[in-house]
DNA sequence: TACGACTCTGGGAGCGCTCTCAGAAGGAGC
DNA sequence: GCTCCTTCTGAGAGCGCTCCCAGAGTCGTA
């Protein structure tokens, strides 16, 4: 960073104690609420502040109070999924908004290749921020095990893997009942060779919704497992793939919207009708994918932006020390929103 | 924010002198580059440094420094089109580069309703980031002359509207050229009534674009000149409009690629050829929308992320004195990119 | 009227760091 | 061997704020 051009200085608490005629310790008391300082000398300090323009420091503040007023929201995925799977714009977006409410900021750390970890544990070390979110990714990834290892208390979005680390609290919706809602839609439509298209194994979400499939079919065909990884093209190949190996499929339950849509592709370019042929079902409720489908995709809901919310409310009640981290985690609930494809 | 739990306290310079057996100005020294100091103290400061896990505070130095490395980027776009537009997306991914190059961090701030822009100014002014940046968005916007009355240095993305405030450093892409570019390819391919589906009016690229049509076809028939708002929606129904007004239309060109994906749904759905019966030309070349069109789009390619990293340098350029406000702005050249649709 | 019990207010220390400035150490030149 | 210059190093002040603590002021009660 190169230097700061010489701003006009601002005036400190000093200049206000002094144009008010009070102590610094009484204007710091009534630019933090005004607790036990008597109205008319409040009102006095409110209007020196207001004339000078007075706004605090926010570095001499958290020098002494040791808090940032700010939140880390860290993004580890492969650059080409980020935003354009619109899961995080709406998670980013339900965060932002709460930590707005809690008038705390969003610090958007963005890891920017493998070796680029280090750089991440140093800032959360460097204390600059009072929390951090981050999203679960892959088993592998080592950055759950260096944020834990932080001194920054951390809320993940979806259930970390196992053995990952320590336990971190973290919020997710319920995968697996969600799986099961839309596996038993289909099977209540009279389907009975249903396909699952599932998600990338190393991530907890596509796991567990592979675990709610069988829970409804216990005795599923592994030929109806296709394996994808969450892209739309993954889910156009894993569908044809199908389609080559099972002609008599009859559904297909998709672990996210994007493969939903991706497999509804294939479909239409090999001439099958859906749902008369194949009963299609998708996962998220992504609003950019379902709006554009054809048919209009049947999928399970979950709540995103909520969950983002949700995220910080549970960072807030750790950094208050009113809940902690192995206990605390929360798991939202889904429904099944039923549209043309099933 | 709620109160810090309690952290264990991190070392201070002061023990990291102690243990190296110098004074806190030298390990200071270290820290910050080490220029000046003898190789021999510098080995065992580092070392020090190694074994108390030393990190230098933040705010303690920020504070006597006045310098933060972090950089505020502003987003004021109404929600729905934030990064599901993906130009956004590529843009804060190119800020996100270049700002960890330069060792800044990044703070996100998002204009949460119409009365959120004071918050916003607030921040700015509260002295907790080094320099902004912005999008220049709708000429009614209030923020931009909020911005510019800060007292932080900020550089736009997209030239802002003129009157909206004093003059600020933008990077833009050449818009009107990219236009022409666009127009002249049609006329290339021998096309004679080429229509415009155009951006809306309060944004400066939509403006310039429409420019760059006129450039081209000086005497375009004003019924050729149809209105949308750069969403998929607005494009099909501009699209559907045009081709009941005017049903000899042989080419469009459309304001971006959202707009050309919308125009090419209505084409299809009434059994229009494209390219045959009707060219199409779209703007940006978003690769996320450009790989699902059928047939694949022709379109102008701006360097979106490329502009985010331009921004970046501009504003450290503004932060080092370099450059100066009014003269110092990127205009960024286009490429016109030939697909199946034109 | 006097005294204790509160309520307010201000002085001062100190958060952890940078940076100036003076002095110590080391080397060169006579 | 002594002086002068250069290179390093450390003491100390101070960034702007919060918060502890002591003292001033106010009020009610005996």
């Amino acid at each position: 960073m190169p230097e700061q051009t010489a701003g006009s200085s601002r005036p400190t608490l000093e200049a206000v104690a002094a144009r008010a005629g009070v102590s610094r310790a009484t204007v710091s008391r009534v630019v933090n609420g005004g607790a036990g300082v008597r109205q008319a000398l409040v009102d006095k300090v409110r209007e020196a502040v207001e004339e000078l323009g007075y706004v605090p420091n926010h570095a001499a503040r958290s020098l002494v109070t040791r808090r940032h007023g700010a939140v880390a929201v860290i993004i580890a995925e492969p650059e080409f999924r980020i935003f354009s799977d619109p899961f995080f714009e709406q998670q980013v977006r339900g965060i932002s908004r709460e930590l707005t409410a809690h008038d705390a900021q969003l610090v958007l750390l963005w890891v920017e290749g493998p070796g680029d970890h280090g750089r991440i544990a140093r800032y959360l070390d460097g204390g600059h921020v009072d929390g951090a979110l981050a999203f679960s990714l892959h088993s592998d990834d080592r950055l759950p095990a260096l944020i834990a290892r932080s001194s920054v208390p951390t809320v993940f979005g979806g259930r970390p893997a196992v053995g990952s680390g320590p336990a971190v609290p973290y919020v997710d919706c319920d995968n697996r009942g969600g799986a099961r809602q839309a596996v038993r839609h289909l099977v209540d439509l009279g389907r009975r060779r249903i396909a699952h298209l599932a998600g990338p194994r190393d991530q907890t979400s596509a796991l567990d919704r592979i675990a709610g499939y069988h829970d409804v079919l216990v005795d599923a065909d592994p030929e109806l497992l296709c394996q994808g990884d969450f892209t739309r093209e993954s889910g156009a190949r894993a569908m044809a793939e199908l389609l080559d190996r099972r002609p008599d499929v009859d559904a297909v339950f998709a672990s996210n919207d994007l493969m939903a849509a991706g497999a509804l592709r294939t479909l239409r370019e090999r001439g099958i009708r859906v749902p008369e042929d194949i009963a299609v079902v998708g996962f998220d409720d992504m609003d950019s994918v379902v709006r554009d489908t054809e048919p209009a995709l049947t999928t399970v809901r979950q709540d995103i932006e909520g969950m983002g919310r949700l995220m910080v409310r549970l960072l807030m009640r750790v950094l208050d020390g009113a809940a902690d981290a192995a206990s605390a985690s929360v798991i939202t609930s889904t429904s099944l929103v039923r549209r043309a494809s099933a």
